[in-house]
RNA sequence: GCCGCGGUAGUAUAGCCCGGCCAAGUAUGCGGGCCUUUCAAGCCCGUGACCCGGGUUCAAAUCCCGGCCGCGGCACCA
């Protein structure tokens, strides 16, 4: 019926039709069902094969987009920098304008100096954090920077009486809500409105005194439409700004600010969380003043990571209380915290264009997110061998003299390799406290990965004796027997091992090949037969030789 | 309370605008198997959803009405 409209008026015929030939077809056998497709109905098993849904995601197109005209923003409140929720409107942001060949502009949104005092090393962070997410922008602006654009605006508007200057206290307004055509500041001349906020300017107000307000519809459903405050005074020599101090005491708020700035900076498309939903209507009071047009908006609900802290207070107290080690804390969803847990820029991408532009809220496991990061690690991460809660393994009989076994650090032999040496007859090493008990215990065949076979001989909570059992791995086979991973004792480098669990992070202590020295900073690596982790530091002894690996776990 | 927006498997999402290629696709998770010098990866099989109720229609996940539930906003915050 899709694809032959032409047969919807005959619609009943069509269906008695099929009817009759279905219960003609359930007839059949389904041999000879099956011949008589082949035979005369190829074409129907052609079009079955055909995958679906195959094709590459891609975003929704932008209402309104022109290809080469599009100007997306993101902009932050540099009080704190980013995290997983965030990332959204910046990584769509970026994605658009990309799809668009347009421009994106990053606009920093200080305008609250007293309750969201910005955090200096914020604007600096804040890029950090989007350039490795690898968000690209054309231009960028710093909105206390901009102040005097804001007043000229100011001006503008309440010359096109726009605004007025209220001098009453809040509760005065409040009062007046329900009859806000007859609230005396609002009656004021444009000429006495004008003179009003040169006064405001000039500081013959203090915190609280005068505000200015936009004329909207009086009688808006929403109260907080109603003539809503463009600019108030803050006590900016007992709140400083950290950019510009205490130069300015009048500051336009978020609406009047971003509404302004949007047009001026020719944002063509603003995508953000739907909580902003409200501050479009208000925002629309000011372009029809000025007579320009409101870009288009996209809003989206609100991307959650489970069983994380998202709520950007919350991690403020959090980390002002000393819990945590700073705005990195692995245990955070910052961007910087999910980066040092070993979650790449990749799968935060990938994460963010799988959920897409929704009104819906979106609450993303950590499984999830894992398991979309495995993917893009496992081919570049080496293996590693740590044993943890190490137990000492004394192996016997071994050939005398040097053995050697050439290691491939990834399966598909692609990261090259590292060498590890054995020191016949008798070897010691460490393995994983875990296994001994479970797979290594009294007279089981184990092997030894990449090396050689021991048979247990006892196993004790501090010390395991193995004797020597043979080489090949097919012999290993033959006695099913288990294969786990080792450190050679002779040059072990101790490993801490950070595990983020909820609020706490476990450290779990043992011991890595000699290899690990080589590791840089930053690596993800996967400790065979446990995780995936990204190197934390190496930290160095005081001859700067590495004293110990820490490395934080990602996911397994 | 008022205003606005939503509701597809455990999670996330496709389909909804424009009703019939949808006995609903994909990813991940979960269960099972194969493969494998990792408990990783890979491969195969399975699992499981249109919030509820009415209506319109030959035909409803899709359109309409009502209900329920969830989210957001209601600042001199952004």
């Amino acid at each position: 019926m899709a694809e032959r409209p032409d047969l919807r008026p005959r619609a009943k015929e069509v269906a008695a039709l099929v009817k009759r030939i279905v219960e003609e077809v359930n007839k059949l056998s389904l041999e000879e069902q099956r011949r008589l497709l082949r035979e005369r109905y190829s074409w129907v098993l052609e079009r079955r094969r055909q995958p679906r849904g195959e094709e590459e995601r891609q975003l929704p197109p932008l209402p309104g987009a022109e290809e080469g005209k599009v100007v997306t923003r993101f902009a932050p409140n540099p009080d704190f920098v980013i995290h997983l929720g965030n990332a959204r409107p910046a990584i769509l942001s970026y994605m658009y304008k990309e799809m668009y060949r347009g421009r994106m502009i990053l606009r920093f949104e200080d305008t609250d100096p007293r309750t969201k005092t910005p955090l200096p090393e914020a604007y600096l962070l804040i890029r950090q954090d989007l350039e490795w997410l690898g968000v690209r922008w054309d231009r960028e602006y710093v909105q206390s920077l901009r102040m005097e654009t804001y007043y000229e605006l100011a001006k503008r508007l309440i010359e096109a009486g726009g605004a007025y200057v209220d001098d009453r206290p809040g509760e005065e307004f409040r009062r007046y809500r329900g009859r806000l055509e007859e609230y005396p500041p609002r009656l004021r001349s444009i000429e006495e409105n004008l003179e009003l906020w040169e006064r405001m300017l000039r500081g013959d107000y203090g915190e609280g005194e005068a505000v200015l307000r936009v004329k909207t519809d009086p009688k808006h459903p929403d109260p907080s439409v109603r003539d809503w405050v463009a600019f108030r005074i803050i006590d900016t020599v007992r709140h400083p700004h950290p950019v510009v101090a205490d130069r300015y005491i009048v500051w336009p708020t978020y609406n009047f600010a971003a509404a302004v700035d949007d047009h001026l900076m020719g944002v063509t498309h603003i995508l953000r969380a739907k909580e902003h939903m409200q501050n479009t209507v208000k925002q629309q009071f000011l372009y029809k003043y000025f007579g320009w047009e409101y870009p288009h908006v996209v809003h989206f609900g609100r991307l959650k990571l489970e069983d994380f802290i998202m709520s950007k207070s919350l991690l403020k107290s959090l980390i002002e209380r000393g819990i945590g080690e700073g705005l990195d804390d692995p245990r955070f969803a910052t961007i910087a915290g999910l980066r040092r847990r070993g979650i790449t820029a990749e799968a935060i991408r990938e994460v963010i264009l799988s959920v897409g532009v929704k009104y819906t809220d979106a609450s993303i496991s950590f499984k999830n997110l894992a398991a979309i990061n495995r993917s893009i690690v496992d081919e570049k991460a080496k293996r590693i061998m740590a044993v943890f809660n190490p137990v000492k393994m004394i192996v016997d009989g071994l050939p005398k003299g040097r053995l050697e076994v050439e290691i491939p650090y990834h399966p598909n032999g692609r990261l090259g390799s590292r060498r590890i040496t054995v020191e016949g007859p008798r070897a010691e090493l460490y393995i994983d406290g875990g296994d001994v008990g479970r797979t290594v215990k009294p007279g089981a065949i184990v092997r030894l990965m990449e090396a050689f076979n021991v048979e247990v001989v006892e196993a004790g909570p501090y010390l395991v004796k193995a004797r020597f059992h043979s080489r090949e791995l097919e012999e290993a086979r033959r006695h099913s027997a288990a294969i786990i991973q080792w450190v050679p004792a002779r040059d072990a480098l101790a490993v801490e091992l950070v595990k983020p669990e909820g609020l706490d992070l476990v450290r779990e202590r043992g011991l890595v090949e000699a290899a690990a020295r080589q590791l840089t900073t930053g690596e993800i690596i996967q400790f065979v037969r446990i995780g995936f982790a990204r190197v934390d530091a190496l930290e160095p002894d005081e001859k700067g030789e590495p004293r110990k690996l820490v490395a934080i776990y990602a996911h397994s």
